[in-house]
DNA sequence: CCCTTTTCACCTAGGTGGTAAGAT
DNA sequence: ATCTTACCACCTAGGTGAAAAGGG
C-alpha cells in the first residue's frame, strides 16, 4: 500500500539546466522488532492494546534493500525546483516475493526514510564521480513503525481525517478535527 | 477528450543507449470545410443524417499547431523499443482558449495525425543537427474528421463496442460484435 | 493472544455516449 | 436544420479502513 501521510520535499540549489535522479530508500532504526503489550483484562478491540511499543526480541532478516525512484526521474533541476515533489506513488509491502518493484519491509519493525538527490553526470567517465554527485537527506521527524494493522486509534483517526480516500469512515467535516481533538 | 482509438507504434531501428523524444501532431488534409446533407423527409434521430460528408466551404482559420509531447520522453531507444508505444494521454479540443495543453482542432474538419521522433543529440551544437535527428511518419488510414458529436452510427457502435469506459451503453457482448454486425 | 491475510463497502479520479438545451 | 455545450448516469481503475477469517 501507499505509505501515507506521503513524503514531500520542496527542494533549492540545484544547476536549473542539469538533469537529475530524485529517489527513497529505507533503512532499519535499530535492530529490534516490537510488539505491543498483553492485556490481562479484557479490552474492546477498537482500543487497540497499548499506547506505546515494547521490544519483542531482534529484528528479522533485513528485507531486500529497494529503492523507490520518482516516476519524474530524470528531469531537469528548474523542474524539480519549481513546486513541492510527492512522493505520492511509492509503495510499501511486507511480501518478500513482491514483483512490483514496491518497497519490502519488516512489519513490526522501525524505519528511517531516506531521500536521494543523484546528478546525471554527462562526462564520458561519470562513474568516477558518483561519490560527489550523490547527497543524502534524513528526516529523523519521519521516521515510523511498520504495520500490517493499525496498532493506535488515533494514527487511525489521523488517517480517515486527512487522507481523501477514507471519507467513507469520516463521521465529521475533516477542518472541525484538530479543534475537537486533542 | 482523448482520442479513441488511440495512435499506437511499434517501433525498430533506434539507437538503444541514445535519448529520444517521441510527439505527435494534426495538420489539415484539406482546406474545405464539411457538413451533413439535409434530409427534406422527416428521419429519426438516431439514424444520424446521410452516411457521406460534404464539402461545405473553405477551412476555418488554422487553429495553433500544438504538439503533443508522448509523456514518457525523453528515453532510451531500447525503452521505446520493448514494446509498443500508444499515445493514449493524448487529448484533443476545438477550445481555442484551452489551457490544458491539448491539441486544438476545428470540429467538421479533416486531420491527418503525424508522428515524429527527435533524437536527443549530445553534442553542444546541436540545433545545428536538428534536420537529421527528427524524423516524421505518416500513416493515411489515421486521417480522421473532428466532431462534436457523432455523425454516424456505425462509429458510435464501434466504440461502444471497443471503448472500456463506453462498457454502460453496450447491450451485448463486445466479443460477439463483428461476428453479429458488419 | 498477537499478528497477517483476504474481502468488502465506500470513497477519489476521471473517461464514455446520451440527452436536452442553446446557438447560429 | 445543423452543430455545440453542459450536464448526467454509468462505467474503469484504484486507494481507504473495517471486519472476518486464518496462522502460529
Amino acid at each position: 500500500r501507499r505509505m501515507f501521510p506521503t513524503f514531500q520535499v520542496k527542494i533549492f540549489g540545484m544547476d536549473p539546466m542539469a538533469d537529475y535522479m530524485l529517489l527513497m530508500d529505507f533503512v532499519p532504526v535499530d535492530d529490534k522488532r516490537y510488539r505491543q503489550v498483553t492485556n490481562t483484562r479484557p479490552v474492546p478491540r477498537y482500543a487497540f492494546h497499548s499506547s506505546s511499543w515494547l521490544v519483542a526480541g531482534k529484528a528479522d532478516p533485513a528485507t531486500p534493500g529497494r529503492v523507490h525512484y520518482h516516476p519524474d526521474s530524470p528531469a531537469k533541476g528548474a523542474q524539480w525546483m519549481k513546486q513541492i515533489v510527492s512522493f505520492d506513488k511509492l509503495k510499501l509491502t511486507n511480501n518478500l516475493l513482491d514483483d512490483n518493484g514496491h518497497i519490502i519491509l519488516n512489519s513490526m519493525h522501525r524505519y528511517q526514510p531516506r531521500f536521494h538527490v543523484v546528478y546525471v553526470d554527462p562526462r564520458k567517465d561519470s562513474e568516477k564521480y558518483a561519490e560527489e554527485n550523490f547527497k543524502t537527506f534524513v528526516f529523523e521527524e519521519t521516521r515510523f513503525t511498520a504495520v500490517t494493522a493499525y496498532q493506535n486509534h488515533r494514527i487511525t483517526q489521523l488517517k480517515i481525517a486527512s487522507n481523501p480516500f477514507a471519507k467513507g469512515f469520516r463521521d465529521c467535516d475533516p477542518e472541525d478535527w484538530p479543534r475537537n481533538h486533542r
